[in-house]
DNA sequence: CTCTCCCT
């Protein structure tokens, strides 16, 4: 113990505390503070009460009481005791008592003062967990003002030491140096053609198998990635090489065997995720290669999912990592980044606290009597998105009121060991006596998965699996459970987790009650995530829609495959589609009894475009999710006619009934009003018509349902419905529909707008008129289109005197060759005009 | 060839 390098600096430590109450220590791995610093502080004077020391796992916690145990000579429970969740092993002498994180918000919450405990250290803060910044705000509210005497150390490998002691109210801050052995670093290129991380993994490997001595420990992000690499290696090494992949989800035995080394001494490769950074310690390493990813959760407050992410590690972290090759001797380290990319890695990871779902933590804060995080002080405050969505769920679930502040429910929430929609999912189940059933799910929800998953398990995300292996487990079965593909350390603590959870809510229940009725896991699940209630999306087998709107997949082949409702409390939110990991089977029946007030029924009436009609409908819906439909028996005639005029809207109003005679009768209009600027003539444009269509279509469409039925539409009495009488009879008048030509036939005259109307007419018609006819009371003149007896053009003009003055002798020697029968008089002036081959004969 | 880690 002497010889630790924390020792040096015991002393201005003490002071610290002594004189400002908060210290800041700052050490790396192997300086010993863990051990050192509680049994050497238990000494000082100034110390009135016990020690609670703060770990971020039950391993750690635990393993750090043997220690100190061990060196006071005692045994654990005794001057030195510890608390986890399921063990706890204190006694009335314990002094010093190590506790994970979970467990000191548990205390604060019923003992506010801390009665007794003079003095917190908050270990490994630099790993910055959400229950450890908690905690810590905690930790200051109480300190700064029930009890000032309270003293508060943070001890840390790695951190931004400044801010931690401004908010430590500027508290001193002491470092050690640690004691490790030197690891010489190399910084690697990627080579050209590995376009896997796993392909550069395997020749790094290979490399370094034959360059260096000693296991090599090699970090990469996943378990995908690590079997990736595992299947590639085995293919490249002798068999006098091992292998072993190392993550979390990995049952213990496997973890075991990669921790430990080989008895026979050959040579060892770890395949290992960030869990052998800090959480666990292998023997032997004296070589590490570290592809510099890690995966991390994300969560999105707009969604409540997480998704996971592969990022680059921080310059803390890849230093951690490098650190594992050095606790026995000198060791090296691969780094497959550049040095240019080392000087750009961020510091430190991000902290827990700005990427997490925060309804435990705003359940715990209500408790505490906090509705606004500004109430406590942070190193980095609860970000708003994540913490509103936090407070909008808990008050879905029940936990807390409209003002924020937490309700009888809430309360018993708080006190039950889960996430807050599972503490939800047991407070309703005690009441309906399920506790059993709802346990076992909160657990199997709340722990690793009790089902292994690999090439020759079961395929299932089903739930009821994993109930039917907790229910062998407690039969008689227990023996061939691992053949069942069970994780059988996973059984056992799942198992006494719900054994847990259902005394807690035995105990907080109002009413433990009778189970009056039989709840399927669906049901109980339904409550507790409503907006994961989903739909198989229609003709795809593994592909649904969850009641919030998202779309999850299960994988195929699944047990649930086919499934046509799940409830998915479990999943990773992906980018577009999510991945579900735990479903269970729900009816829409069970829906509609037990989440009623959350149906909705819809009245939709709307355009559809596939069938060119409107259709109107009853949709029974959960959220995003459509339970039935049906017809509407009597719909709102307003919304039928308004869903048709979006119909028309989208189609573009050629779709209706124009025909030549409206077409004829709004070129009038328009060129009346082209004249007329000034006079009432109505705007008939295409492009006021379509903005328009509100007002003046939609109450004709009445029984018009259908693109078929707008041929029914009358759409000249309907454009003239706003023109009265005298302003048609003005309009015959103004813009005539014909005119009389000299040979006594009613011609037709073409209007288009802003356009003089055209008069079309065979030249002999005209005999005898001297002056082009007009209209729009002698306003405009029409355009004159001359036609031969062939009904050929041979002249257009608005000048009918000047023709005949000028072009007309010109144009009779043409006819007169062309047409010798026809009539072709010398002064047209004075003929008789015709609409036969000459005047006055048959013919 | 699929899920990082941790906690009441």
């Amino acid at each position: 113990m002497e010889e630790l390098p924390v020792q040096e600096v015991i002393t201005s430590l003490s002071d610290a505390l002594r004189s400002s109450g908060r210290a800041l220590l700052s050490a790396p791995p192997g300086s010993g503070k863990t051990t050192v610093v509680p049994l050497q502080l238990l000494r000082e004077p100034w110390l009135h009460g016990s020690i609670l020391m703060l770990e971020p796992r039950r391993l750690a916690a635990r393993a750090a009481a043997s220690r100190m145990a061990w060196l006071s000579d005692e045994k654990v429970g005794q001057l030195v005791g510890y608390q986890v969740r399921l063990d706890r092993r204190v006694s009335k002498a314990t002094r010093i008592e190590v506790v994970t994180e979970g467990i000191l918000t548990r205390r604060l919450q019923q003992d506010p003062e801390l009665q007794g405990v003079g003095l917190v250290i908050f270990d490994e803060f630099h790993e910055r967990s959400l229950q450890a910044d908690l905690a810590l705000a905690l930790c200051l509210d109480v300190a700064g003002s029930l009890r000032e005497d309270l003293r508060l150390l943070v001890m840390s490998a790695t951190l931004d030491t400044l801010s931690v002691s401004r908010l430590l109210g500027d508290a001193p801050v002491i470092s050690a140096t640690g004691k490790s052995y030197p690891v010489a670093v190399n910084y690697l290129e990627r080579g050209p053609r590995e376009r896997k991380i796993s392909q550069e993994v395997v020749r790094v490997i290979c490399q370094v198998l034959q360059k260096e001595e000693g296991d090599i420990l090699v970090f990469l992000p996943g378990a995908g990635e690590i079997h990736a690499t595992q299947a590639m290696l085995s293919e490249r090494l002798d068999a006098e090489f091992l292998i072993y992949p190392l993550y979390g989800n990995l049952d213990s035995a496997a973890q075991d065997r990669a921790i430990l080394p080989d008895p026979k001494g050959r040579r060892r490769v770890i395949l290992a995720t960030s869990i052998a950074e800090t959480s666990l310690t292998i023997e032997g390493v004296k070589v590490v290669v570290d592809s510099g990813l890690a995966r991390q959760p994300r969560f999105d407050p707009n969604t409540g999912l997480t998704r996971l992410v592969t990022l680059k590690v921080s310059a803390a972290a890849a230093k951690q990592r490098c650190g594992r090759a050095g606790r026995l001797g000198p060791g090296v380290c691969y780094r497959l980044w550049t040095q240019a990319v080392q000087s750009r890695l961020q510091p430190h990871m991000q902290p827990e606290i700005l990427d997490a779902d925060l309804s435990f933590l705003v359940l715990e804060l209500a408790l505490w009597g906090v509705g606004d995080a500004a109430d406590l002080c942070w190193l980095d405050a609860p970000p708003a998105g994540a913490f509103a969505q936090a407070r909008d769920l808990l008050q879905a679930l029940g936990a807390l009121n409209k003002e924020g502040q937490i309700t009888a429910a809430g309360r018993r929430m708080a006190a039950v060991p889960a996430h807050p929609r599972l503490a939800h999912m047991l407070d309703k189940a005690g009441h309906s006596g399920q506790v059993g059933l709802a346990a076992d799910l909160a657990a199997i929800l709340s722990e690793r998965d009790v089902l292994r998953k690999g090439p020759n398990t079961l395929n299932s995300v089903d739930i009821e699996d994993r109930l039917a292996l907790l229910q062998r487990w407690r039969g008689r079965g227990r023996r061939e459970l691992a053949e069942f593909g069970a994780d059988v350390a996973a059984c056992a603590r799942v198992v006494s987790i719900s054994r847990q959870l259902q005394k807690v809510v035995n105990v907080v229940a109002q009413a433990a009650g009778s189970p009056s009725r039989t709840l399927s896991p669906g049901v109980l699940l339904a409550d507790a995530y409503p907006d994961r209630i989903a739909r198989r999306r229609g003709s795809e087998q593994n592909s649904y829609l969850m009641s919030s709107g998202r779309a999850v997949g299960i994988p195929e082949g699944d047990s649930l495959s086919g499934e046509e409702y799940l409830v998915i409390p479990s999943l990773d939110a992906g980018r577009s589609e999510g991945r579900a990991f735990l479903a269970a089977r729900v009816t829409p029946d069970q829906l509609r009894r037990f989440l009623g007030s959350q149906i909705t029924f819809d009245s939709v009436i709307t355009w559809e475009s596939r069938s060119q009609s409107v259709v109107a409908r009853k949709e029974e819906r959960l959220g995003a999710i459509e339970l039935s439909v049906a017809p509407l028996s009597d719909p709102d005639p307003a919304k039928m006619r308004k869903a048709m005029l979006d119909g028309i809207k989208s189609l573009g109003i050629e779709v209706l009934p124009w025909g030549r005679s409206v077409e004829e009768w709004r070129g009038r209009l328009l060129s009346l009003r082209h004249w007329q600027p000034d006079s009432f003539w109505p705007d008939l444009s295409d492009e006021t018509l379509s903005a328009g269509l509100d007002a003046w279509l939609e109450p004709w469409l009445q029984g018009i349902t259908r693109r078929d039925h707008l041929r029914k539409l009358g759409l000249k009495s309907i454009l003239s419905n706003g023109l009265d009488w005298k302003q048609r009879q003005r309009m015959d008048q103004l813009a005539p529909t014909h005119v009389q030509v000299p040979s006594g036939a009613n011609k037709r005259l073409g209007y288009q707008p802003g356009m003089s109307p055209v008069l079309q007419v065979r030249l002999q018609e005209m005999f005898g008129l001297m002056d082009t006819p007009r209209v729009c009371d002698g306003q405009v003149p029409v355009t004159l289109h001359l036609l031969s007896p062939a009904q050929r053009p041979i002249q257009i003009t608005q000048d009918l005197r000047g023709f005949w003055e000028r072009t007309y002798q010109e144009v009779r020697k043409e006819l007169k060759g062309r047409y010798p029968k026809h009539y072709w008089p010398e002064d047209p002036l004075v003929a008789q005009a015709t609409t036969r081959i000459r005047p006055g004969r048959g013919k």
